[in-house]
DNA sequence: CATGAATGAGACTTCATTCAT
DNA sequence: GATGAATGAAGTCTCATTCAT
């Protein structure tokens, strides 16, 4: 699994980069593993011996193994979830500076791609554990309530009132384009990352799709 | 997790039903625990107590840990996956004897439902496990490969050539109904299964959105 | 420190006797070890080494290196605390059947020694980690209350009315006989156990020492 | 436990008043969490914290943590146990300056009393370890015997010729007065610090017991 | 067949001590 | 002198697996 690339993403974000040199290793290394064969699986000995710190060291920075995966995998999360709703964004796409609802969708597959194509290892580090870390779920529930639902229907609404978009509970609208989005991702890049992707063209795709399974059919 | 109802199903299916009763008894035990808590981090000792069996006990039936995980996960993922693509119904498919793309979409979503809310947890360890265990992988790609995507990909072509779906590849026609299906199952048992979902209205959605998705848009 | 004379004592009264071989090792060694170095220095694997089993066996027997301190300590303090001042034995006392406050002190004395003799490791053990460890002092103090404090003063208070002893407040005297005899009992098992003690004529002393203490000074 | 009051007795003593600062913080705090939780389950971080220190620096003071167990503890036991019976003041006694036997019992016991409130802290740790440590054991031993132990015995002599006091062995008179003045300490201090004592009449009663109990009974 | 005590490898974690800064 | 990150040995505890009964 290449890390490499995305942790200097993530790693030497200005918040992080306060890390010592043997905490990125550390924090690497845990990426790497858990993704591998998660969390439960992984040992904090292997941890220690791929980042070449002794095993203490871990404890040094992180009280607890668990310590270690929320403090990797939340920051991310909370990076994955918030910034493409905020409300600046939000605001521009109510107040028309985006055309149509096709352009946000197309900016919002687009986004998600890069950054899944940056994080895949951390999200997939929290896709698999937060079904059993109550931690991990009540942070996301309400990261995610209050910095992308309602805000994302209030987008899907305002585009039914200019009726681009038909009249389907805007709930269920929110979950097919997620789902569809999801989808692409999982397969994309955790089901089958060696396939050889024309990610072009699969996002033009899809986009088409939701934007053809949404369309106001006159 | 109400497992009692899905065991019926599953453990008193023909070839289950040479299990001793305490068979059944670790197989149901280990089932809740793997879905709730994650294979790695359930011990036989739980199973073993949740079963009301000596540890010894499930050692007679299972050489190891994971070997519980594959005999349970694997018949039921080969239910899941083979039967709805088994030759017979391909051929009726394509033999006309389904009037329309409609039709196989809607009743491919229901079995699918179907089969979910029966053997949910099932699903979800695998869906767990999967990215772990090379055994699983191996063995889901070889079924997947040889009874559903081929099968599939051909029924995709037979409607495009018939004019009822778009001329996209159909690689990627398949991987959008799969990832909307896959994505609704997702949402409605595994992320979000206390929300109270008209199932009806969310299938009858579902299924309007891929054709509304996939149309010919002449 | 030789052990096995009180071990026979210990291990094999009725109660206890229900413990296997190896527990009966383990609980051997963790007195011999936690009486000689203490409990927070004596390590699990030393235990487990000295008692000749496996270090996971002391575990399936006791849930924690504490659950082995107390479930060593408590049934031996029990013991040394509440069977002499049982109901029967003061009833006996303020029925007249002890003709005078000497006998009762001879006796306590007399048998506070035989008892510590045979389980003085035990006591050491208690006296040490009772400070330290609230889950003792508070089982400690609900005995001694209910079982030992009242009764002792009603026993003094009869003998004061009876004009025997003087009438200094009864919570002193007690302080004072415990003091004086606990005295001896340390010094003579725990600050010089290798001294030559003509123990026959100390107990006399103490028990002189006590009754000229709290004479009527006519 | 209110420390900062000896401690002003204990650390700015004209010997240890070349500490700097960060020793006796460091000191300070080591007496608190030994006395508070024992020597072997307090752990250096543990002081250092307290102290407000780095860890390294309490290694900078002291080669190990033993050591500075030591060197706290032994300088307070020996100002206990050496003064007291110190050459000049033994000739005092023996040269009839002292009136009576009681009159030295009393001093005795107001000197341990008022010796005690102000260390007992310190004394608590070393009536701890003192078991564990062959150290501790050698030196105090040392001290003891040729401090106090056989001038204890010759004042005792001199009593018993004088008529004061009953022709019981010298030994069994020393070792019953400090069992009965150690336990009152005891009660006072350790067991029952928070009961409300009155410590004039406590000290009073324990005199006039010791006295009565060791009367020349003509 | 079933049991459950026993095992020992290995998990997570703590801690006294060192040492470069 | 002081710091605190780093260490690695050792501590407590867990667990899959075995085996005598």
């Amino acid at each position: 699994m290449k890390i490499s690339e995305m942790m200097e993403q993530f790693l030497n974000k200005d918040e992080e980069s306060n890390m010592s040199e043997k905490q990125k290793k550390i924090v690497k290394a845990a990426i790497e593993m858990f993704s591998e064969k998660g969390f439960a699986a992984t040992s904090t000995s292997e941890i220690a011996k791929k980042a070449g710190v002794a095993e203490g060291t871990i404890f040094r920075h992180y009280k607890t193994k668990k310590d270690l995966l929320i403090s990797i995998v939340m920051p991310t999360i909370i990076k994955y979830v918030s910034p493409f709703f905020a409300k600046s964004f939000v605001q521009e796409v109510l107040e028309n500076k985006y055309e149509s609802f096709e352009v946000f969708i197309r900016k919002l597959i687009k986004n998600r791609y890069e950054f899944a194509k940056r994080n895949f290892p951390i999200l997939k580090i929290y896709i698999q554990e937060v079904f059993y870390h109550e931690e991990l779920r009540g942070e996301f529930q309400n990261i995610f309530l209050t910095h992308v639902y309602e805000k994302f229907i209030k987008i899907v609404k305002h585009f039914q009132e200019k009726g681009e978009i038909a009249e389907i509970p805007p709930e269920s609208v929110v979950r097919m384009i997620i789902s569809t989005v999801f989808g692409y991702m999982l397969a994309r890049f955790l089901i089958s990352p060696e396939t050889n992707w024309d990610d072009e063209l699969e996002i033009e795709l899809t986009v088409r799709f939701i934007m053809n399974g949404l369309k106001n059919q006159e």
